[in-house]
DNA sequence: GACTTATTCAACCAAACAGTTGACAACTGG
DNA sequence: CCAGTTGTCAACTGTTTGGTTGAATAAGTC
């Protein structure tokens, strides 16, 4: 079984999948009420959400017949602290890069002077 | 074709290509340095970073018979805006939420005192 | 109890994916 | 020019994925 984050990339590689996520940002929503908008199957739908659910982004509750779903956003956290690390790590590099160019300027320039 | 934005998901979704990207902020390196921690094949490798490169991650050069492999890190903030945006939604629709909450305890509050 | 609504389970299918091995291309250095 | 190094292309394989249809479950309504 993978890991979490593995989970949560795949989960929104997929277009539909991110497009419901955006919705349940406005607000929850049963299962059919998400489907109506696609033309595929309720089924369909339903094993995508089982996805998301499975990622940790979407919990189901009960309601009569009805699973209201609804977006559980901290996991975004997830892929945030993940992307931000490394961002931070490329930049500080490039940050030294940028001293070690600085350094070889003013050095030719010393050497050019 | 997929648009880059999944593009970026499912590459990332992937361990070994999380891998590869958090090595490569580190600094440049070839197909074969790249290669030698992990027990696959170089073939395979090769192929993880051909997704990562069509996912627009990743730039290779040409030095001699070598592909340094390079880190372009402002895709992230492709992910980062698509993520912020829908994190920001959901938090606005919870501090509403809040506040109606808040109401109705202040409310039942009156009520019983 | 029978019917309707809402959702999921199960079996199936085609396409994509992650890995393999083997051959080939491109470039270097003796 | 030949031998070695570095990387990719091609064909094949097993598994995962996104969709389908049809049947099953669960709850509410008449």
């Amino acid at each position: 079984m993978a890991d979490q984050l593995s989970k949560v990339f795949a989960a929104l590689a997929d277009p539909t999948r991110r497009d419901l996520v955006a919705r349940l940002t406005v607000g929850d929503a049963t299962v059919g009420d998400l489907a109506k908008p696609y033309d595929i199957s309720v089924q369909a739908i339903s094993k995508h959400l089982k996805v998301l659910e499975d990622a940790g982004l979407v919990t189901k509750a009960r309601q009569a017949q009805k699973r209201p779903v609804h977006l559980e956003a901290q996991v975004f956290d997830l892929m945030t602290a993940w992307i931000e690390r490394y961002r931070r790590q490329a930049e500080e590099r490039y940050s030294r890069l940028d001293a070690v160019l600085a350094d070889l300027n003013a050095a030719q320039e010393g050497l050019a002077s």
